[in-house]
DNA sequence: ACCCATCTATACGACATCGTATAGATGGGT
DNA sequence: ACCCATCTATACGATGTCGTATAGATGGGT
């Protein structure tokens, strides 16, 4: 039997791509092919059609983003404070997560508009919302105060791609430095 | 002579419209005459091509942009933190700015893939900081907590559209007046 | 009432994309 | 070495969009 040069994963991947860097317009199967340097031929054996491929690349999407980020918080341990300052690195220098947040921003903006995608977006977010509320906890007491933080972290993250404004001389990173001290180190 | 039932302005407003509704590519010309009640016949009178109509509706964003919500802001006077209140309520409650906070949204992520978009809301931004800098340093002597307060206010404000998590029971304008408490009331 | 500048509707060619149909290439199993 | 299931390339029709061309409708100015 003839093995598959472009098997289904390699579809999805392409298609994650070009999410990320076009949005949902962009993943075109023509192009997916083009980028894969195949013709569209075997697309649909694979897939019914192009609604198809999307459902399965949110399925992906929704599988793998909680598990990587808090796999690489988690790997090299520390109490919370320094899985904190962790995952605020990631938000800061990408760290081998670019493509993934570029990814995730794309889904977010997806799911303003198809209430589908809206739904497994929202679950992503309850997980991470609850990983996140359980390291602010540690040295939090107050569970407003968890929450306040929790949503504060969130936001900076989501935000720092959105945001073009410069900041009177300091660079990004000073900036993130300092909110992340803010809510880290904050007293009371 | 004919008196034009569609003129520039007509069209620009569809087109923001559009674009806060389905981004950039939903920005078609037949759609955007068909939501007007005509054929597209009269649009190529007023501009040369699509891409003339997204420069323009691009324009008239940042000409407004800004004015329109520091104007509100404004008008009924108060402290830096009576504003600076009334500032987080249109985040929260839309307070009328709905669709304009949709297309902020949408240019914003139009920006993260067209330079020339990113320049613009560079400079809306830029003033967005400046006034929101301007509002904290009232009763904020400290300047690297002035920029860690607006840089966290402008996330909030932007990330509240792409946050898709559950609060523990607390409902979206709980938690606004949790972090809106924490921003302005915060000790020290 | 007529003129005619201006706006509008329609038809068109060019192009891109979706999804289908079909013919050809590939290579594992025997 | 051959078979044939599976993958791939290509051609096609349908659809939708862009931008142009052109004919028709509208209504203010005289």
């Amino acid at each position: 039997m003839a093995v598959a040069r472009t098997p289904r994963h390699k579809w999805i991947d392409e298609g994650l791509r070009a999410l990320a860097t076009g949005g949902p317009d962009a993943v075109q199967i023509e192009s997916l092919a083009k980028a894969l340097g195949v013709s569209k031929g075997g697309f649909y054996g694979y897939f019914a059609d192009r609604r198809t491929l999307l459902d399965e690349m949110l399925e992906r999407w929704e599988r793998e983003v909680t598990v990587d980020v808090e796999a690489h918080v988690d790997k090299e341990g520390g109490d919370a404070k320094a899985r904190l300052r962790r995952l605020f690195a990631i938000v800061d220098t990408g760290d081998g997560f670019d493509a993934d947040i570029t990814t995730d921003l794309a889904v977010r903006d997806w799911a303003r508009r198809d209430p589908a995608v809206a739904e497994r977006v929202r679950r992503v977010d309850n997980s991470h919302m609850d990983y996140l509320r359980s390291l602010f906890r540690a040295f939090c007491p107050d569970e407003d105060e968890v929450e306040t933080r929790c949503v504060i972290t969130f936001s900076l993250y989501i935000a720092d791609q959105f945001m073009f404004a410069d900041h009177n001389g300091r660079s990004r990173a000073e900036v993130n430095e300092l909110t992340t001290r803010w809510l880290l180190d904050s007293p009371r």
